[in-house]
DNA sequence: AGCACGCCGACT
DNA sequence: GTCGGCGTGCTC
């Protein structure tokens, strides 16, 4: 038999070897290696041994024969990639940039087999089962229908469903997968971490029973990789979970759900800093799947491609359950201020709070707050107690305990000012305590659960806490955007927006889109069953267009106002937006860096479609003793960015310790 | 990343 | 003279 060769990624993660490798495949492994291999191969001088991935399998090579190396062994303990993963990892590499073995590892995250483990009961197996799904709506059917009709027809298309809180989208998804598993096709469904709930897997498995695997982050590697064994091995049809579930490696893949498509857990934090949305279509269309990405608030971005035909819109705009929308109030906190009012509890807010625990109801409320916990300060000097090692102010956990949110450093809380030895400092408490300790002083007896990151610190504790006010063990639930999102409680007929609007001031031009989400969301949470519900949304900025249509529950109107926005200040979907991370522990070398490769940047892009903003300190200048300067990248062209990223990776402006990061279309400005 | 090669300072 | 510092460059 003649010579084989293989092109091999080594597993480092460098520039500097962020390239295939050929070697020779030594006959006795000739049958074996193929393209998604993992071989230990000899790499360097010092032929120390390696795993590598096979990218590609040929019969010749522009190399001398005998200058190359050969394969040692297939890792036996190691996962295969398949060969799809393997270009959609290239694609992501292209796209989004760092090393092809990031992305590589990104597309197979369980990387060792490991020997199966007793089978741990999860919280999850327990899950009691829910009645069948009974007939759907004709707003409904009508989806399916559309869905089903494109489907027989061979077209893979990509759908974006709007359908209003309660409308029923879980049932839609759920006869979508069993029309592509009756087809003999799988199903990826990604749901928001913090969306999995019993609810959510109840819901799928009553309907698909064990043929389903469920990822959650309690999950070790070993369990997740018997679950991706599962989906591997055919033994399950579909698999639903948070991000990561996007690589499941079915043989045949034929839909992809993307449930609550506007939540910002679909963005990657690490390199490749991808998004699940813009992977999905790839993989889609790579493996001739279709796409479903279903929201009552969509994304901005997905509206936009929705409108320009790029995805094809389906809408569910009645409730399943015939139960009506919430009655909605804005509560302009500066009059509640002038009537001499100065309980962060508004009079409206007080008298629907009282009827609804007299009538045994319960209550919901929430703070839009991204900050956690309060940062401690000196009454007398104003001094604020800050992390030695990043430019942010250090919160009080407990009363005793001080701690950096980015670096982890903690001290102890001091008795006196660190500046003027004043003994009047101290913590604020956290929004969430303070409303809890107010709710308490206004209705005295009431039974009060807080949930925040404070406590819910410990694993598991969110669905207990879930769970407990579920079971009415508390009338009013507290608590910051966690309580938000995708839970239904029956019982609940009022929901306060106490603080609407603190993340208007956020430095993010998405800043708006949450707000209205999270207003959205939390009016959908107030009266699901038959019973009326009430929101009180309480504002500084009641003319603010995200608390207006957030109020009306009027999408379209918020959608039209925001994009005014967006196209006025060029940013996507109009424009597309590149964030480059300049990152160093000396300042200087970060600087230098940033200069230098903003002037190349310039030079060589500037103009022809696109801006370059900066280099500026990032909102956090330093994190963890290292310095951050951004620089940020307007383009009317996705196209430019993949080649302004390309150009960054192989840049030939380079200073020792100091790096650079690609963003591409990040969700916030750092 | 990790290893070898290489060209300058203070040691047996 | 030579042991060893870590700057530079390459890895199939």
């Amino acid at each position: 038999m003649s010579q084989k060769y293989a092109d091999i990624i080594i597993d480092i993660s460098h520039e500097g070897v962020d390239r295939t490798f050929e070697y020779k495949i030594p006959d006795e492994l000739v049958q074996r290696v193929q393209v998604g291999s993992v071989v230990k191969v000899p790499f360097g001088q010092g032929n120390r041994t390696r795993q590598g991935y096979v990218i590609s399998v040929k019969d010749s090579s522009e190399w001398d024969s005998d200058k190359l190396k050969e394969i040692l062994q297939i890792d036996e303990k190691a996962v295969e990639v398949e060969g799809n993963l393997i270009r959609l990892a290239g694609w992501m590499r292209e796209t989004y940039g760092g090393t092809m073995i990031a992305s590589l590892r990104t597309v197979m995250p369980v990387k060792e087999k490991v020997a199966g483990r007793k089978q741990r009961i999860d919280v999850m197996d327990e899950v009691p089962e829910f009645a069948p799904v009974g007939e759907l709506t004709a707003e409904q059917a009508e989806v399916v229908n559309t869905f089903e009709k494109d489907y027989d027809a061979g077209l893979r298309d990509r759908y974006l469903l709007h359908g209003i809180t309660g409308s029923g989208k879980t049932e839609v998804y759920i006869r979508l997968a069993e029309k592509v598993i009756k087809s003999g096709s799988s199903v990826i469904v990604l749901v928001p971490e913090i969306a999995l709930t019993y609810q959510t897997v109840a819901r799928f498995r009553t309907v698909f029973g064990n043929r389903i695997s469920i990822l959650n982050s309690r999950l070790s590697k070993g369990e997740k990789y018997r679950e991706f064994e599962r989906a591997r091995s055919g033994e399950t049809d579909i698999i639903i979970g948070p991000r990561s579930a996007l690589f499941a490696p079915f043989e045949k893949l034929g839909l992809i759900i993307i449930d609550e498509e506007h939540d910002g857990s679909y963005k990657s934090e690490t390199t490749p800093k991808y998004h699940a949305r813009e992977v999905s279509f790839e993989r889609a269309r790579i493996e001739g799947a279709a796409v479903v990405l279903g929201s009552a608030t969509p994304s901005v971005v997905s509206y936009y491609m929705a409108e320009r035909g790029d995805i094809r819109r389906l809408t569910l705009k009645r409730r399943a359950s015939g139960g009506s929308l919430a009655e909605v109030s804005v509560v302009d906190m500066r009059d509640e201020l002038h009537r001499g009012n100065r309980s962060i509890i508004s009079g409206e807010l007080h008298r629907r709070l009282s009827d609804a625990f007299s009538a045994g109801e319960q209550a919901m409320l929430f703070i839009n707050r991204r900050g956690f916990n309060s940062f401690v300060s000196c009454r007398e000097c104003g001094e604020v107690i800050r992390c030695p090692r990043c430019d942010v102010s250090l919160s009080l956990h407990g009363n005793a305990k001080l701690m950096c949110h980015y670096c982890g450093h903690t001290e102890a809380m001091p008795s006196a000012c660190p500046k003027c030895k004043s003994k009047l400092i101290g913590g604020y408490g956290t929004g969430t305590e303070k409303v809890e300790a107010e709710i308490k002083k206004l209705f005295p007896g009431i039974r009060t659960l807080r949930m925040d990151k404070d406590t819910t610190q410990r694993k598991d504790s969110h669905g207990k806490i879930i769970e407990a006010f579920r079971r009415h063990d508390a009338d009013c639930l507290i608590g910051t955007q966690m309580i938000v999102k995708g839970h239904d409680f029956g019982n609940v007929t009022v929901v306060g927006a106490v603080l609407a609007d603190l993340g208007l001031f956020d430095s993010d031009y998405e800043s708006a889109e949450r707000t209205f989400d999270l207003l959205t969301q939390a009016a959908g949470r107030a009266g699901r069953a038959e019973k009326k519900g009430y929101v009180v949304i309480q504002t500084y900025q009641p003319e603010h267009y995200s608390v207006i249509t957030a109020a009306k529950q009027d999408f379209e109107g918020f959608y039209q106002y925001e994009m005014a926005y967006r196209r006025m200040l060029r940013f996507p979907p109009v424009y597309e937006l590149l964030g480059v991370l300049i990152t160093s522990k000396d300042e200087e070398k970060c600087t230098l860096l940033a200069d230098r490769l903003t002037d190349e940047l310039k030079q060589h892009f500037e103009g022809k479609g696109t801006d370059i903003i900066g280099p500026a300190e990032a909102v956090i200048y330093r994190i963890d003793e290292v310095y951050r300067k951004t620089v940020y990248i307007k383009a009317d062209d996705a196209c430019k960015l993949t080649g302004i990223i390309d150009f960054i990776q192989k840049r030939t402006v380079n200073i020792e310790d100091a790096e650079v990061q690609t963003d591409l279309n990040p969700l916030r400005i750092v």
